[in-house]
RNA sequence: GCGCCCAUGGCUCAGCUGGAUAGAGCGACGGUUUGCGGUACCGUAGGUCGCAGGUUCGAGUCCUGCUGGGCGCACCA
């Protein structure tokens, strides 16, 4: 919408060029807003004050020589204000013909071709296969997927990918820790160690070996047991990961394993060519990435002394691996306590030649857990702590993105358990589905006052004329914006502010004013806005993974 | 010590690439309904935007320093 604004006073620009009035070597940038007070107008833009050092004329004159030649069939007032600030009001069908085409585009409206095609690559949560997903996960997995889902709806072609963590000595304290409780369910007295993986989920696993195999690893030596429970575990556990995640709506388009750029050699040739580049030296025996010279703070190990790679070394190959597969924008989402491995993967991707513009981290703060404004101790020490499914199956699903999607991600978030249950107006994700559940109810009057809603037909918009009634529309057509700008900065939280704000208009319309009524193009007029309404809150949940009911 | 994130009404947070009188929700107080879902609506009170400088026509927003809080600083992942 504000690109065809942007259009308008191109034009004028260009007009008041040709008559001399203004002198514009070169055209500026045109910014259009929305004024702070609606009633100041639709937009508005500064061109005049940007303009006025290169014209060297005071930004009122230069306003008002725009002005002028704003005159435009869809414009019904341009007036100057303040300092400098032109502020644009539009005609009505302007906005009634923009609202026709987001009711005929239905779940399309709000997709853009911003992202050109852009292949992305979008990896987030990844975490360990040692262990249940956690609330700080679904965060992760929320903003994640969010962001996903937000990327395509802007035309960018996207893959959400996972990457599993399946090599290293997390996964031998993994079969060890699952081998001794293995052994301790069997009747043994087992000292379990401190630094193993201490959950109960452990003995589950355990347990389920005993089904399936009694008591046959009993007497074998530990080096022969190890890599079945390894793998025993491991496999158990991802597979809780994925129906954890699958029950929260986030999905993958690829799960990638870790193992496998070792089985391909790629860790290898990765390291080899880093070596040929210069970028390798080696140091106490083990083998070290120059990653200071590429604004890291220290240089970094990839072989250890004992010939083990780190976790760093199979990330490089990983890394180059997501380039080489064609992805021109690399998004990783971690957590804050990652934050260290920011610049270090940075200089890995300088290192290898990359335009280190096209990697960007984002950061997920932690989520602290309360309970009616008590803090819920996560304590991973003793490992017990609030997994994601605990959650999710405390407040549900919807409830749970919600709030994960609510706040900035970054900034420390806040998710109350009691509030996310409420049902009342201080919960949000109720408060924006009731007004859905409302829509649709009107709409059930509406058929049995005997007025058939048919989206397709030809309706008579020019009933609506209350401010109110465009205040609303306004608040729809910019829907396109928001999810724009939400890809555009990587920032989900954008639209459940804007939802939120969009509903609480429309409480309001409902409470001073009657839809279904006897006077028959008035009903169909606003059921038209209703409908355009309905349609706005259900692209941008379904942005968010949110589900939209029609009762409640 | 070094680095990253945060600091906006009593509480939880918005504030788009710097723009007009800094906005919501909750809480507090006071109102609203013979009709479409009152699980709603309307109003009032409440802010030196952590502090101090700087940049500019203009700073909550950008820069520097400081204070306070969170998180890191492994041949762990």
């Amino acid at each position: 919408m504000k690109t065809a604004i942007k259009k308008i006073i191109h034009d004028a620009l260009e007009k008041a060029q040709q008559a001399g009035e203004l002198e514009l070597s070169s055209f500026p940038d045109i910014v259009v807003e929305n004024p702070k007070d609606e009633k100041m107008g639709d937009f508005s833009t500064n061109v005049a004050m940007t303009l006025a050092r290169s014209e060297r004329k005071s930004p009122k004159v230069i306003a008002e020589s725009v002005a002028r030649y704003l005159k435009n069939g869809e414009l019904s007032q341009a007036e100057i204000a303040g300092p400098g600030f032109i502020n644009i009001k539009m005609s009505q069908e302007f906005f009634l013909e923009r609202l026709r085409n987001a009711v005929a585009q239905g779940e399309d409206f709000g997709q853009s071709d911003a992202g050109q095609g852009t292949k992305v690559l979008i990896e987030f949560v990844s975490a360990n296969p040692t262990g249940p997903l956690h609330v700080g996960h679904g965060r992760g997995a929320a903003v994640g997927d969010a962001l996903a889902r937000i990327l395509k709806k802007s035309g960018y072609d996207l893959s959400a990918e996972y990457y599993i963590n399946d090599v290293g000595n997390q996964m031998n304290f993994l079969g060890r820790s699952t081998w001794l409780r293995y052994r301790e369910l069997l009747g043994e007295r087992i000292e379990f160690p401190e630094d193993h993986y201490r959950g109960e989920y452990i003995k589950d696993i355990a347990g389920q070996i005993i089904d399936l195999k009694g008591d046959e690893f009993i007497n074998k030596p530990e080096d022969e047991c190890i890599p079945f429970f390894r793998k025993f575990a491991k496999d158990n556990i991802l597979e809780g990961i994925k129906k954890d995640l699958s029950e929260f709506r986030v999905t993958f388009d690829n799960w990638f394993s870790e193992e496998s750029l070792y089985e391909d050699k790629s860790v290898e040739k990765a390291v080899e060519w880093l070596r040929g580049e210069g970028h390798i030296y080696e140091k106490d025996g083990a083998v070290w990435l120059k990653s200071s010279a590429f604004d890291d703070d220290k240089d970094r190990v990839i072989v250890k002394q004992t010939g083990e790679r780190t976790y760093f070394c199979s990330d490089i190959a990983y890394h180059q691996n997501k380039i080489n597969r064609g992805f021109k924008k690399l998004i990783n989402l971690m957590g804050a306590d990652h934050h260290g491995y920011v610049p270090r993967m940075a200089a890995v991707l300088e290192a290898m030649g990359y335009d280190k513009n096209i990697f960007k981290i984002l950061l997920v703060q932690f989520v602290s857990l309360l309970r009616a404004g008590e803090k819920v101790s996560m304590s991973t020490r003793s490992g017990e702590f609030e997994t994601l499914a605990d959650v999710v199956s405390e407040v549900g699903v919807d409830a749970a993105r919600y709030f994960f999607l609510m706040r900035s991600s970054d900034t420390h978030l806040d998710f109350d358990l009691e509030l996310a249950k409420k049902e009342t107006p201080d919960n949000p994700v109720f408060y924006i589905q009731y007004a859905h559940a409302r829509i649709c109810s009107i709409f059930r009057t509406a058929e049995e006052n005997g007025v058939a809603w048919d989206r397709s037909a030809d309706v008579d918009l020019s009933r609506l004329i209350e401010e109110e009634e465009f205040a609303i529309i306004r608040a729809i057509l910019a829907f396109p914006e928001i999810v724009e700008k939400s890809a555009k900065a990587l920032e989900v939280h954008r639209t459940s502010h804007y939802l939120l704000d969009l509903v609480s208009r429309f409480h309001g319309y409902y409470s001073r004013h009657r839809v279904v009524s006897d006077d028959k193009s008035l009903t169909l007029a606003r059921l038209f806005l209703l409908d355009a309404l309905r349609i706005t809150i259900r692209n941008g949940f379904e942005l968010m993974g949110i589900s939209s009911p029609e009762k409640m």
